[in-house]
DNA sequence: TAATTTTGCTAACAGTGTTAACTTTTTTTA
DNA sequence: TAAAAAAAGTTAACACTGTTAGCAAAATTA
């Protein structure tokens, strides 16, 4: 019977209508003012239809986590895909990263909480481990191409991911004007000293 | 005359005791949870009392903000002081750095604005700037030792701070167990690495 | 058509930051 | 010392927040 199917549909548009209205308020006036009864208002539903489909606001904030960081590995993926040197693919998923987060300022906000709650739990998002392995890999062939055997991808992943975050999140609260130029210095003084760390 | 001293030290007393009553709280239930009517209970004055102490909210975490960076700047230059060469010195912070964020967890999640909302104006606090120079100069040292006089220092100060600040960030939300060994690698490594860096 | 399920809404609960208006206490003035 | 002025503190509200119990209306099934 079609009913089911229509219904379905029915609620499968509601549930999207959520994330859209959620999404344009976001745009507006951000994760910060986002509230249940502005979207249900968005939406022109009561509240309590907003809970038929996320069990709570943190399960609908996770849903957009995991769009983020969906994206985040598309456009990794994409940096990678366009070198076949490791060198060069390190570089360019390092902007690649870098682009995201300014240009998704809204989903690297809500990924790694900066200004927000959220803390908990975003760890077990397999996307998340996705993303690690996708840099992991890359970071194994960069260690492969050089000579430096010893390095230890893992750990140069982590420290490759936490000056990239740090230094984004460090700019995102609270930006000076001007900084832009020091960014992109300090991103290449990175990538080039990172590089040739592992070549050493 | 005496009287306004009086009042002027019992003025001081309940803005001591909001700020010791809203530590206690923090300490117990998180950023997250602590409320000026919570804070009111605990002192045993109504709410409006605390705002005539603290213009809002804000203004009362920024007043544990400053203090934080206060205790970061002491921790640090006791670390610079307890050291006469330019790459232990370094090293030394690097750890110092380490060890207050974990050891002031709280501290270092609302300077930092990690799980929390107060992104703004963060900057504009002078024991930030004086952080900042606080670490100049450690970096400065460092590059006048090396050869490398190409090296910039504001530049590898922000290469330095990020990975910290990045590393300690990506860890505190979210705790995979075991994690902690992999730090003391990763930490390690990046420190080593660094110098190497700026010396070559 | 009658019974049943689904759908959606109203209204409430328990919180939050913040403030206007009032009362009580203390200090100053006459 | 008694009245007036100033200060201190309180109550109660406003406008929000996330969340949910209970009810009315619509759609589906028998």
């Amino acid at each position: 019977m079609g009913i089911c199917d229509r219904k379905q549909r029915q609620k499968e548009a509601i549930r999207s209508s959520i994330l859209e209205a959620s999404w344009s308020l976001v745009q507006k006036e951000g994760w910060q003012s986002l509230s249940i009864r502005k979207i249900a208002e968005a939406i022109d539903y009561s509240v309590p239809v907003i809970y038929d489909h996320f069990e709570n606001k943190e399960a609908l904030l996770l849903e957009f986590t995991r769009h983020g960081f969906q994206k985040l590995n598309e456009v990794l993926t994409h940096a990678i895909q366009s070198h076949s040197d490791p060198e060069e693919q390190i570089e360019a998923v390092a902007y690649a990263y870098w682009q995201f987060a300014f240009t998704h300022k809204e989903y690297y906000q809500l990924m790694y909480g900066l200004g927000m709650q959220s803390c908990e739990m975003v760890r077990s998002i397999p996307e998340v481990q996705q993303f690690t392995q996708l840099l992991l890999e890359s970071m194994k062939r960069l260690i492969d191409n050089a000579g430096n055997k010893e390095a230890h991808a893992f750990l140069k992943l982590q420290t490759f991911w936490s000056t990239l975050h740090g230094l984004i999140s460090i700019n995102m609260m609270g930006k000076d004007p001007g900084r832009e130029e020091l960014n992109e210095m300090v991103l290449k003084d990175f990538i080039r000293s990172f590089i040739t760390g592992i070549k050493a």
